[in-house]
DNA sequence: GGTTCATGCACCCCA
DNA sequence: GGGGTGCATGAACCG
């Protein structure tokens, strides 16, 4: 039998509900991960104890307990937790306290699990659905004192102070979330994983060698996924797999582990620690059920893993790695789960905030590498580690995108959504080579399943107080990085998170965030070459592009929020890319080349030449163009084009020198593009292609000049719109 | 020398 | 034959 126990508790009720209500202003999924979400430790308590520890950290951090026995040979019996007790606050659920017997022997854990099961908050692997009760689970109850969380005593955990967090501040209960699912299946499966045999003792586990000996050997016990055997297509893509081929929870885990051993060790899972009800709200907002259980193991394995990685990273920058706790420290400050941008709380997939209908989203293929919107933590970065400022701000506004208007119907094919991972927290593109993404999938979980719609709700989160206290956090942490940096007097524009996003005028070329990673900054483009004769006004929005029209470099400074006559300051719009549009993105073939950097980089990686259909809004029309995002094959590179653009184009009046922006709205997620006029102003436009194919060089030759040496010389900038500017 | 990208042009489809 | 599609070529750029 394959269950697994996830109990609840009482504390966080009130977060537990802002999960359960699908709080859309909250990015973390898990409440205590959100509040606080700093970490995930797997904590040695040296304990004796079988049974996951959450701990709720004063300060809302969210720790889950791991008690290493879980990884021992014989796993005592729950009932031996003195933190039982603590559920017993319950005072509405009389939900008994249950003793789950487990030992390194699967089969008794197997038996036990199932004889308790019935008393427990369970959510059951076995495939029932554990619907719940709403006075035991109180999904519909947001009454913190109402306990109705607080059934689920079995797995409580003793409060840990030692460690300078309760064991659940609002209601004490912890529960071991390694030991709960290690517990389940790998303790319920014939004896084919012995987690015991893995982190045996601390000394095994500080002994790499024998760790991965130890894995070594058990890995012929197990029955390998075969996906999970792929180690090089990297952890989400095992993820992605195993979702859909493996149906156990045990072999998920088990591959886990050894995919992750040389990475990870016991020592890391001992800190790794998740508050109980956080997993079981977490778990039932999944749907419930095996699958579900099986769904937040792979979640949480993965947040365990990338949190640890980035810990090691973090740890790899201080001087004083041998600390754990400092190194967690650091790791707190880039928690992955925390949202340093109050705005960008809500990391909502499209199919529940988006501006696309949902008839007409289709989920683009799993990603290979991807920005994973955790589901059960609001934010999971990809192994790429988007800092936290690479939230995606969803959605706080209602859908306000209209379907494209295009005769026919959108394509039934990807349709891509922005990016949002691609900076760094210093603004910085983060260097990798494209996305296969779409930021709203969710890698974990098959797209088009009614699932994923709780997934995506799990991404919303957390109370009012939670936010408070971010944004408390926020604006403590901008304070302390404006005493730290020569700040000038752009700084406070440059550091409004939480606060406002920067708009974006259609000159202006952002620079996604502040360290702080929150609100996408906007930076104009400073000309390396001699300042433009232009007006003021101009010299700082005038973009500086490479030869393929693209953006080059930009300082960030001198942040002009736009709000022109026609820009619409309640975007949050992020610059993607722009393009000096040639004779042949403007001609009859309707097709624009983008550069080819700026589109693996901002725009959703293509899979196949055929590409992505995007859906364009034009910034000044509002109309929604579709165009297609594709590839030509191109040697041993690619040729990115947009197609359908000729209508576009004419409709905008481009000729060949303007140029086209396109920017990504983070909030709803949309693509927007933007024409650009350019007039010159001491030389005569092209009013026609060059006659021939000489002059069509000379004529690039002239504009590739002009974008490198100084852009904005001897142009005007005007938009197709009313916002011309001369 | 490798990469990017503008565009020439071959190929195919269709009226 | 015209238009669309997509590959190939070569110039420009970059390290």
């Amino acid at each position: 039998m394959k269950s697994l126990h996830v109990a609840a508790n009482g504390g966080d009720l009130a977060e537990d509900c802002g999960i359960l209500a699908g709080d859309a202003d909250d990015t973390v999924l898990m409440d205590g991960m959100d509040e606080v979400g700093r970490e995930i430790w797997l904590d040695d308590h040296g304990g004796d104890h079988n049974h996951v520890h959450v701990h709720s950290h004063e300060d809302d951090d969210l720790i889950v307990h791991h008690d290493p026995s879980i990884f021992y040979g014989d796993l005592p019996t729950l009932p031996d937790f003195p933190c039982m007790s603590s559920s017993s606050s319950s005072s509405t659920s009389p939900a008994p306290v249950n003793a789950i017997v487990s030992s390194a022997s699967s089969s008794s854990a197997a038996s036990s699990s199932t004889s308790s099961a019935a008393s427990w908050a369970i959510l059951r692997s076995d495939g029932e659905d554990p619907t719940p009760n709403q006075n035991q689970y109180g999904s519909g109850n947001c009454d913190d004192s109402s306990g109705a969380l607080q059934s689920t005593a079995s797995m409580e955990i003793p409060l840990d102070n030692s460690q300078g967090f309760g064991c659940g501040e609002g209601g004490g209960d912890c529960i071991d979330m390694m030991e709960t699912f290690g517990y389940m299946d790998l303790l319920d499966s014939n004896e084919f994983f012995d987690t015991s045999a893995i982190f045996s003792q601390d000394d095994d586990t500080q002994n790499p060698n024998l760790m991965d000996q130890t894995l070594e050997r058990q890995q012929d016990q197990v029955i390998v996924v075969p996906m999970l055997e792929n180690n090089s297509g990297g952890d989400m893509q095992m993820m992605n797999s195993s979702l859909e081929q493996d149906d156990d929870l045990a072999t998920v885990f088990l591959e886990w582990l050894k995919n992750n051993k040389e990475t990870v060790s016991a020592e890391d899972l001992r800190k790794v620690k998740i508050k109980k009800a956080t997993i079981e709200s977490a778990a039932r907002r999944l749907g419930g059920g095996k699958e579900a259980m099986k769904q937040l193991l792979k979640l949480i394995l993965e947040w365990v893993q990338t949190n640890h990685l980035q810990r090691r990273r973090t740890t790899t920058t201080t001087t004083n790695n041998n600390n754990n706790n400092f190194s967690y420290q650091q790791s707190f400050q880039q928690d992955p789960f925390q949202n340093p941008n109050p705005n960008n709380n809500n990391l909502i997939p499209p199919s529940d905030q988006t501006c696309f209908s949902p008839s007409t989203w289709v989920p683009p293929p799993p990603p290979q590498q991807a920005f994973v919107s955790d589901p059960g933590f609001g934010y999971m970065p990809a192994p790429n580690y988007p800092p936290p400022g690479e939230f995606l701000p969803l959605l706080e506004s209602p859908p306000s995108w209209p379907p494209p208007p295009q005769s026919g119907p959108m394509p039934h094919q990807q349709f891509a959504m922005p990016p949002n991972t691609q900076y760094n927290q210093f603004g910085e593109p983060t260097g990798f080579t494209g996305y296969n993404m779409n930021p709203y999938q969710y890698p974990y979980v098959p797209a088009g399943q009614v699932r994923d719609q709780r997934l995506l709700r799990l991404c919303s989160s957390a109370t009012k107080e939670a936010r408070k206290k971010r944004m408390a956090r926020q604006r403590r942490f901008l304070s302390h990085h404006h005493r730290h940096n020569n700040n000038n007097n752009n700084q406070q524009n440059q550091t409004q998170i939480g606060e406002t996003c920067a708009t974006v005028a259609p000159q202006l070329n952002p620079v996604a965030t502040t360290a702080t990673g929150g609100t996408w900054m906007y930076w104009p483009n400073v000309p390396a070459a001699p300042p433009p004769q232009l007006p003021p006004a101009m010299e700082t929005q005038l973009p500086t592009m490479d030869r393929a029209g693209s953006v080059a470099a930009m300082p960030r400074q001198q942040v002009v929020p736009d709000r022109r006559q026609g820009w619409k300051p309640e975007k949050n719009l992020r610059f993607l890319l722009q393009k000096v549009l040639k004779q042949s993105d403007v001609g009859n073939l309707g097709r624009i080349v983008l550069p080819k950097k700026e589109a693996e980089t901002h725009l959703p990686e293509l899979e196949a030449r055929d590409g992505i259909s995007l859906a364009m809004e034009d910034i000044g029309t509002s109309r929604v163009w579709n165009m297609r995002y594709r590839f030509w094959p191109n040697n041993k590179s690619r040729m990115y084009l947009l197609e359908n653009t000729g209508d576009f184009v004419k409709t905008n009046g481009l000729q060949e020198g303007d140029f086209i922006v396109i920017y990504s709205d983070v909030k709803c997620g949309k693509y927007l593009i933007r024409g650009v006029k350019v007039r010159q102003t001491t030389g005569q436009k092209p009013e026609a292609p060059p006659s021939s194919a000489a002059a069509t060089k000379r004529q690039n030759k002239s504009q590739r000049n002009i974008n490198n040496n100084s852009p904005s010389a001897n142009v005007v900038v005007a938009s197709p719109t009313s916002e011309t500017v001369k």
